[in-house]
RNA sequence: CGGGACGUAGCUCAGCCUGGUAGAGCACCUGGUUUGGGACCAGGACGUCGCAGGUUCAAAUCCUGUCGUCCCGACCA
């Protein structure tokens, strides 16, 4: 492609609005433009770089032997009410109504139709396994669409839905597509790595995502140094808090002492009252589904909303409002306690982190303002409903498995895999019959890549102070002709031979054929990053030579006539480091 | 939705406090000089100052409302 005949709008400064660097460069590098918040047009050179990603991802998933389908992206909402998710997901869902007023739902991923589809098509267990994906483009009315392509409220996704008549053939699926992810990333060119994730609201048991580390990156991954041990912060789990939760006791039946003005966990601990954070026991109070629900856990502990969620069955949670509580408890934040002697409604479940199971010689809120209560023995003192791992893991906590240290560190997730089950095939009555002619639930998995984001996501983690530093197996060209010299004169010439016989070689290669000066042409070469520039200039053609310059890498002279040659070894090189 | 900031040329921003003339740099067009890391000179084009009300002789500037954008929190590929 000539430079001269596409459009590659260069910025030299970013647009106000792009905060991260990846953001920053996708505009100024020319790959798309913004329409409003949250949507993109891409521009000629995104587009490439785009189908490359898709290209990748279409060759390994067919490696894999899933088959290619494409599905509506406007989709009945009935499906959604089967399955449930029309009201688990309605704040993520987009809604249209046609002439007739009847509504429609924008797919954010399809289940629903990809199970309708298996529930009419697979009928016998000769027919599975079945693993169907598509890439396409998908909606969802994001709260806060942020950075670009990142977040935005349409975005191209690879989904995949596999079929299994046994939990074993599901696994096995689960594991080709963690496979192929592995794959996927690695021929990008991105440093993406696995670790265990919650399920959130698609449901199933098992899960991980696809991490790529990054500053930037909106999700927190714990992980062992050993590479034994990798979580979502979401999931998390270490043995444990460094400091011991107390369990020795007295005997002493709780006593109420007063705490004017206390009303948070550090004050309680300073003098005059030196109540240590982990021997208080914070209590918090959230609407399930409209009802109150009391949360303990320790006082120098944050609760993980993630887990609470997979421990409280309810379609919606948020905390209460002060008020909310006043009314519930009787008390205000920071004076409240769930000893059941204290309580003023007893109807309302208590759900309370393992840490505090054997947890003695505890202080609490005692449910009136302005007191605590010392001396609690909490399996003694409290009734609680439901014993569960609600706690957020600190960095420095001990590893499970190893006993190593735990780290975290910010990622931004570029995939992610799911062990589904039968949820969706019993809801949407996907079933089979086995050898024994029983009928069957297909057990499901579903995986899902976000193409666009892995496409930042490459910005992200390749690039300089002077721009994107493409991986060659999904940059827009692979090999950019710089000629030096105005059109017309030799470095012109020259330059259009190579392009002509690297286009034959089957090179895919950009030529700089503006009338510019070299500076100019050199600062716009760097922004888009193309793995490997020929500069053509007088001086170095006096000499028989030409430059070739890996972007990133350091300068090479070499003879005219051995430029094809050597650029399409360094092409065939760089591709098969990534295949 | 809650908290914060900001809407002035295609982009980055000044002007607003203290009301009166629409500004700079980059980009764009014309001509010339330049030509190995975002050149220089001369000329030119480009604005309903987000929108709607209000105050005023007079509003980019003050007031009210509204829309939009960005940042922090809750959601996710």
């Amino acid at each position: 492609m000539r430079w001269s005949q596409t459009l590659i709008p260069t910025l030299k400064e970013a647009p106000a609005d792009a905060e991260i660097v990846s953001h920053q460069l996708l505009l100024r590098a020319g790959l798309c433009r913004k329409l409003t918040g949250g949507l993109y047009t891409f521009c000629p050179m995104g587009l490439r770089v785009l189908r490359k990603i898709e290209r990748i991802i279409r060759e390994e998933m067919d490696r894999a032997g899933a088959l290619e389908v494409l599905m509506p992206a406007l989709q009945p909402p009935d499906i959604w009410q089967k399955s449930g998710r029309y009201e688990t997901a309605r704040d993520v869902l987009y809604k249209a109504k046609d002439r007739s007023n009847k509504e429609w739902v924008l797919s954010p991923t399809a289940e629903e139709v990809i199970t309708t589809l298996a529930s009419t098509e697979i009928n016998s267990y000769r027919q599975l396994p079945l693993n169907f994906y598509q890439i396409s483009v998908k909606f969802r009315d994001e709260i806060r669409p942020r950075f670009g392509l990142m977040r935005a409220k349409e975005f191209i996704m690879k989904d995949a839905y596999s079929f299994d008549g046994t939990d074993e053939g599901a696994m096995a699926s689960y594991r080709k597509m963690y496979d192929a992810y592995s794959r996927i990333f690695a021929r990008c060119g991105l440093q993406a790595f696995p670790v265990e994730a919650d399920t959130g609201v698609i449901g199933g048991n098992y899960s991980h995502e696809f991490m790529v580390p990054a500053e930037t990156g909106e999700n927190e991954v714990v992980y062992c140094e050993s590479g034994q041990y990798s979580a979502n912060v979401e999931k998390a789990t270490s043995r444990g808090p460094l400091t011991p939760t107390p369990t020795t006791t007295t005997g002493a039946a709780p006593e109420k002492f007063a705490t004017p003005g206390v009303v948070t966990i550090d004050a309680l601990a300073a003098a005059p009252y030196g109540v240590s954070a982990a021997s208080q026991v914070k209590t918090l109070i959230y609407l399930a589904d409209n009802k109150p629900v009391i949360i303990l856990v320790r006082g120098d502990d944050q609760l993980n909303e993630a887990k609470l969620a997979g421990k409280l069955g309810a379609t919606a949670f948020r905390p209460a409002t002060a008020d909310e509580i006043l009314a519930v408890m009787g008390a205000r934040p920071g004076s409240l306690g769930a000893v059941t002697a204290t309580r003023k409604a007893l109807d309302i479940r208590v759900f309370a982190d393992e840490q505090l199971r054997q947890a003695r010689g505890m202080t609490t809120g005692a449910n009136e303002d302005g007191f605590h209560l010392r001396h609690v023995d909490v399996e003694r003192d409290i009734k609680v409903d439901v014993w569960a791992d609600l706690r957020t893991v600190v960095a420095g906590e001990l590893c499970v498995t190893t006993g190593l240290p735990l780290k975290i560190r910010r990622a931004i997730e570029v995939g992610h895999v799911f062990k589904l089950g039968t949820k969706y095939s019993e809801k949407l009555e996907s079933s089979f019959l086995d050898t024994d002619g029983q009928r069957r639930p297909t057990v499901m998995g579903c995986y899902g890549i976000g193409v666009t984001r892995t496409l930042q996501a490459v910005i992200e983690q390749c690039h300089d102070k002077d721009g994107i530093l493409w991986p060659m197996s999904v940059a827009p060209y692979q090999v950019l002709l710089t000629p030096l010299g105005a059109p017309g004169t030799p470095t012109a010439v020259l330059a259009q031979e190579y392009y002509v016989q690297l286009q034959a070689a089957g090179v895919e290669v950009l030529i700089d054929d503006r009338d510019e000066r070299p500076g100019f042409k050199f600062k716009d070469a760097d922004l888009i990053g193309i793995p490997l520039r020929v500069s053509i200039g007088e001086k170095s053609l006096a000499k028989g030579e030409v430059e070739l310059k890996p972007r990133g890498g350091a300068l090479r002279a070499v003879p005219k006539d051995k430029a094809v040659d050597e650029v399409l070894a360094f092409v065939r090189e760089s591709l098969s480091k990534l295949a």
